[in-house]
DNA sequence: TTTAAATACATAAGAATCTTATGTATTTTT
DNA sequence: AAAAATACATAAGATTCTTATGTATTTAAA
């Protein structure tokens, strides 16, 4: 993430879930998009962070992997399996509650 | 911290800034005490990320230090100095647009 | 009263996750 | 024709945390 890096570091697993959830299957590059595009340009994220972290996701067994070629060019779409949206639920109750926890001990309030 | 650690991971410079803040002068183990009381026992900051982490908020100039003598034991007591409060101001602005931004990307309803 | 738990600090090895840089190649826009 | 965008990938290094360990005093429990 270029963007309060250190703040975003440890939920990109958590956005790429999401996001595969909600759009059935993406690319790497598509999601890089989409994440700019949903934050409307706030957050970016970088091809060195996303692609290992979709690695990591495929190698713990949540995600499928179907390569399309589109001309002469590959993409690899990533859809996730039963056990990935297992994970997806259980991941974004973790950001629920560490919002939440975050906003108690810095005694923020809540962003309506 | 104990729970949910990849996603305070980075957090946690701002947590003590702004206790420090709230408090005046805090004392290493008086913020474990403080984390965990303010999460509900939720969030259990442990000693071998405290340290380091208030070692270089000194290092890098944020903060004040002053050794008092409770019997024979010595406390390390911090305060912000005013680089450190502009600093934590910033901090805690950077941290509510992660949330404003990670529940825009998430799709997440704010937390009332 | 001695043992365990709490208080209070500290550091060091290792893990996880990201940044930055670099690389390759195709396609589209300027 | 050149530059930008699309599309993947990896590797070195930085940062920040976990886990483990260490020292020492004070308080509570057995």
């Amino acid at each position: 993430m270029k963007q309060n890096s250190q703040l975003f570091k440890g939920s990109l697993s958590t956005i790429i879930l999401k996001l595969l959830d909600e759009n059935g299957k993406m690319y790497g590059y598509e999601i890089t998009k989409k994440v700019k595009e949903l934050s409307k340009g706030n957050v970016e994220l970088t091809e060195g962070a996303l692609y290992p972290a979709l690695h990591k996701l495929e190698a713990d067994g949540l995600l499928e992997v179907k390569i399309e070629n589109i001309g002469n060019r590959n993409r690899k779409y990533y859809s996730l399996n039963k056990a990935g949206k297992k994970e997806t639920n259980l991941k974004l109750k973790e950001v629920s509650d560490f919002i939440i926890q975050l906003q108690q001990v810095l005694n923020l309030k809540p962003t309506y």
